[in-house]
DNA sequence: CAGTGAGCGAGCTTCCGCTTGACTT
């Protein structure tokens, strides 16, 4: 007898629900989508209602022809694709191209038996609003990012790519560097008092708070000399002890960009690096004796939503590892976002008693560890909150008040499993209202206000999400994307927009700011969400979009500045050859400094960032510089290169060493080290050399060959 | 734990969102 086929979007889940449905059914995977538009034409009919031209995607269509054929024979066809935007236009497409009568949609968004069974019972039709939502969606970013795109070959540089998602999150990374760049560091101080109680030895150590009920703020070491040459006050008195609970929950489960997240902070891993392991974990893994079985479940998602017999289970897990004083009374319930379209669960281990330990034998250390962060915060997010201890101690004498601050873990809950959002206990010496204090010293500290930090991967992954700017299954590639344009380079894994990517961020603020704009994604998915309801039709908000933007589109082809002609009048130099301006531009390896007076005159010369430093190789008349690889990363070489072959990962600071004589010193925690003869040295006041304060200077004269004719 | 380059005015480039293998478009 014929079987019944199923489509799903992902092989390992095929897998999974095979087993579930048993021998009448065949489930199969149609690998996300496959149709599109074509690749190198808009494809849309702008006249004509938009309409779209989508095409079966090239390398889609081997599968496409083995699903017809299996379609063709088979006794009904499910199309079980996801239940989101993306998924109902892929079995809209998946109708379109198999070939049987007997066609029904289901949907279930967790994966167990129950779920596949019920949504087999009740097989729908597809919903076309959802389906004109994608479409809505599919049109605006391919005008956007293929109407954009050429103008900014046209004006800066071939290759070039501007998009509704890359070209926001860029916007981001300039606009962190400008914040850095007009940051002014601003000291500030403490004055701290050590006070013993006269019954016994110990210490206890109070911020000074208040003079005469007013907070105190001190600006320069010299307010807060006078200030602590005023504190004459010996006997002091603790007039007031507060003790208060401080209640703290455990995280939800992961989403993709919060386990892209942790997986920065605590593994140092990039997101892309995660979602390669993860879809590993996914996939699964040869475990003893059952076979390859997937450890977690689907990787790509926007839910914190856990099955509730999967919370059942932690449950009996906890209550036996751990007693019931960690479970909470009710099972907790996370909210999801508002944009989250729940097409998946939460990232969680698929069988909790597969604790790291026993899963160690058959895992790499790095797949180990991010099972195991995903293992503790899932488990974690099932379990009771931790009471911590706040106690307050205000000391006063005269007119001065101190405060000292302590904190205990009351009952450790979740923290017992998970370390995230722990807090460091910090204990007080026992004191008592009314007892009195003698103070012993008085220091004085200095504290400086920090710099904004740029970007990581995973933090700019972060902006994105909560400003619901691109998908789970995007925000890793788009990060490769404004890499591989060279609008970012990075430097020990923070992000630094290129002088590319100001120079282009400028121009499409100017241009195009309502598309720049961090909330444009959401206000497309108002609209879309009116297409969705089948309030609006999709060619309407399409179009409402359209009349605007094709204006800005014309504007922009007249008035955008041509930076490919006219080049940047950034550096102050003269064409030793004919006296005309020396302008920068854009080239296929970086930037250049060009002839104004170009194609008269081809005069070029190269542009580097200078140290001062030379080079520390022996006999070596080399200075070191600063340069970019082909991918993007920054680091230093000699100007000797190549036969001088010097290289260093790390910035050097412009200070040689007091003990070897090596002409430069790296950063260290507390101060410099030497990379020669490894010296640490603190207490050595140096200078450092703030990015952006490395001038722009001519290092290199290059000769063009003359060209020879024929 | 991998990492790291000189060129240069163009070879036809580009979007976002699904999903993984990989002669094939």
């Amino acid at each position: 007898m014929a079987k019944n086929l199923v489509v799903v979007e992902s092989p390992a889940k095929a897998k999974t629900i095979n087993k579930f449905l048993g021998k009448d059914f065949q489930v199969e995977s149609c690998y996300g989508h496959i149709k599109d538009l074509p690749k190198k034409k808009m494809g849309i009919d702008v006249e004509n209602e938009f309409k779209p031209n989508y095409q079966i995607i090239p390398a889609k269509r081997k599968t496409v022809k083995k699903l017809r054929d299996l379609s063709k024979t088979a006794e009904k066809v499910y199309l079980a694709t996801d239940l989101d935007r993306e998924g109902e236009a892929i079995a809209w497409h998946l109708s379109q191209e198999l070939d049987n009568s007997k066609k029904g949609r289901i949907v279930f968004n967790q994966i167990t038996r129950e779920a596949i069974r019920e949504a087999i019972k009740n097989p729908t039709e597809i919903n076309l609003h959802k389906v004109n939502a994608q479409q809505g969606r599919r049109v605006l970013d391919r005008l956007v990012g293929y109407k954009i795109s050429p103008l900014l070959w046209e004006k800066v540089k071939r290759g070039l790519s501007a998009g509704r998602v890359q070209s926001v999150a860029v916007r981001l990374v300039c606009e962190r560097e400008k914040e850095i760049e007009k940051f002014v560091q601003k000291e500030y101080w403490t004055i701290v008092g050590e006070f013993t109680p006269l019954a016994k030895r110990s210490l206890l150590e109070a911020k000074l708070s208040q003079v005469e009920n007013k907070l105190v703020k001190i600006l320069s070491e010299k307010k807060a000399k006078q200030l602590a040459e005023k504190i004459k006050e010996k006997e002091y008195k603790v007039i007031k002890i507060t003790a208060e609970k401080k209640k703290i929950f455990p995280f939800p489960p992961f989403i993709t960009s919060t386990l892209q997240q942790a997986a920065s902070y605590y593994l140092k891993l990039s997101p892309s690096q995660t979602m390669r392991i993860a879809q590993d974990l996914y996939e699964g893994e040869e475990i003893g004796n059952e076979g390859r079985v997937g450890l977690i479940t689907y990787m790509r998602t926007d839910s914190v939503r856990v099955a509730r017999e999967v919370q059942l289970e932690a449950r009996r897990y906890l209550e036996k590892e751990f007693g019931k004083e960690f479970l909470p009374l009710r099972i907790p319930r996370y909210k999801n976002k508002k944009s989250s379209q729940d097409a998946h669960e939460a990232i969680r281990p698929t069988k909790i008693w597969r604790t790291p330990e026993k899963m160690k034998p058959y895992l790499s250390p790095r797949h180990l560890k991010v099972y195991e962060l995903i293992w503790r915060r899932f488990l974690a997010s099932q379990m009771e909150k931790a009471i911590l201890n706040k106690v307050t101690v205000d000391i006063r004498g005269g007119k001065y008040l101190f405060r000292a601050e302590g904190k205990k873990i009351k009952f450790p809950g979740f923290m017992i499993v998970s370390k995230e959002r722990y807090e460091k206990e910090k204990s007080l010496p026992p004191v008592k209202e009314e007892e009195k204090l003698k103070l012993k010293e008085l220091t004085s500290k200095q504290h400086f206000t920090e710099v904004p930090s740029r970007y990581t991967e995973a933090s700019l992954v972060k902006v994105l999400e909560e400003k619901g700017i691109g998908r789970p299954s995007t925000y890793a590639p788009t990060i490769s994307t404004i890499k591989r344009r060279g609008y970012v380079s990075w430097r020990k894994g923070k992000l630094i927009p290129t002088l590319l990517a100001k120079v282009v961020n400028e121009l499409l603020v100017k241009n195009f700011s309502t598309i720049l704009d961090t909330s444009f994604t959401a206000q497309m998915e108002e609209g879309l969400d009116t297409v969705e309801e089948g309030e609006k039709k999709w060619t309407v908000l399409v179009d409402g979009f359209y009349k605007y933007f094709s204006k800005d589109l014309s504007k922009a082809k007249k008035k955008m500045k041509n930076i490919k002609k006219e080049g940047l009048q950034i550096v102050p130099t003269n064409c030793e050859r004919c006296g005309a301006k020396m302008i920068l531009k854009f080239g296929r390896y970086g930037e250049f400094l060009a002839c104004s007076n170009y194609p008269d005159c081809k005069n070029t010369k190269a542009l580097v960032n200078k140290t001062g430093i030379r080079c520390p190789f022996p006999d070596c008349e080399g200075e070191i510089i600063e340069r970019t690889s082909k991918k993007g990363a920054i680091f230093y070489g000699c100007s000797k290169f190549p036969q001088c072959k010097f290289v260093s990962r790390e910035t050097p600071i412009k200070e040689s060493c007091p003990h070897c004589r090596n002409p430069y010193l790296f950063r260290d925690k507390n101060g410099f080290k030497c990379p020669e003869c490894s010296a640490k040295i603190k207490d050595y006041r140096i200078e450092e050399l703030k990015l952006g304060e490395i001038p722009y200077k001519v290092v290199k004269k290059r000769i063009n060959a003359a060209r020879v004719a024929g």
